[in-house]
DNA sequence: CTGGTCGAGTTGATATGTCAACTATACCAA
DNA sequence: TTGGTATAGTTGACATATCAACTCGACCAG
């Protein structure tokens, strides 16, 4: 085995920029962070308005669409869901009456509505949303650290999205709202 | 109705103090930023290493244990998942030959160990997890925004943890190593 | 020792998320 | 018009997460 070849060894296997005190500190608190406060929040939702955070989600885009209503496709787009977990979650909605699917006329064109039930969740569960929000995430930050989150949300978004070697990660595209069908 | 009535009902119904503006823009890139990254790092590690995010965290802490092996308790500990997630995940990874679950004598304690074949998936994903994690976490920040941000995880994380009103959230709590068996 | 409680571990039913395949429309180009 | 491609929408199989109930050893009080 020739020098050569060790080093080239050395190069694909050995050669990882592991994460510093620093880096692995931040990494991991971020983690734990992340996993704990959606589990927090999303559990005093259900617990106080009978509404998940899935359900949440959906219902906040429709009731700040016009008339409560939106094409599929934007939905999709705004939610950044898989079609597929998409239509599932509407189905189950539509089952319990939170929603309702409207396909238009003779086109292939889906809408999702509010139904009256619906909206009265979604108005009824957002004070509640909020407030546990604002108790164990803008309370628990001093106005800079907030904005200071803001900041490095965007950074890391930007990141995200000029790396274009992703193929294969799906979701929603949503351009050409073109909404023909009644109002 | 009475004055006081309608003081009562304004504060019940209608007091809700919402978001300002900076605060709403903290939390929505916050959320937007956390499901993207979760998802573009899970995707590539599956890819390049056929690891899922769930696998890589039990094996990460298998790996970092004594002899590749710990409680079932102590993993519930580590990983904060609720048992009965940590059980199916177990018995999961155990059909496909990653880890063993070892029973202790006659005692009720659940030992989970890496197996070889765990161990080399492990080995062959961490370099790459760690490179997701570079390219997308660390190096889209500032050192002073690393720092800015382990900070403002840590006073979430105290936040939630001075909260005591949440009976019901179950995670495997995990005193008491108490470790006698073999070695 | 006896009984009682606690918590680790297990189980299966159900809810939710992911994946690949398929259908049908919209759209473009020849 | 015709054909071809792209994409919205749908479907079902499978993977994973959550929930409630159960088993059983550990432990303590009497």
């Amino acid at each position: 085995m020739s020098t050569h070849m060790e080093n080239l060894y050395d190069v694909l296997v050995t050669d990882t920029k592991w994460l510093d005190d620093r880096e692995a500190r931040a990494w991991r608190a971020f983690m734990a962070m992340q996993n704990q406060l959606r589990r927090r929040i999303a559990f005093h939702l259900q617990q106080d308005s009978g509404v998940s955070e899935t359900d949440y989600e959906i219902l906040v885009h429709l009731s700040e669409a016009e008339n409560g209503r939106m094409r599929a496709v934007e939905l999709g787009a705004a939610t950044q869901w898989e079609k597929s977990r998409l239509f599932h979650q509407i189905s189950r909605m539509s089952d319990r009456g939170l929603v309702t699917k409207e396909s238009c006329g003779n086109t292939r064109k889906a809408h999702v509505a509010l139904t009256e039930k619906g909206r009265q969740m979604i108005e009824a569960a957002a004070p509640c949303h909020v407030g546990h929000v604002r108790t164990w995430f803008v309370d628990a930050l001093t106005p800079d650290q907030l904005d200071s989150l803001a900041d490095i949300s965007t950074a890391i978004l930007d990141g995200l999205a000029s790396d274009t070697a992703c193929a294969g990660l799906a979701a929603c595209a949503g351009d050409d709202p073109d909404d023909d069908c009644d109002g």
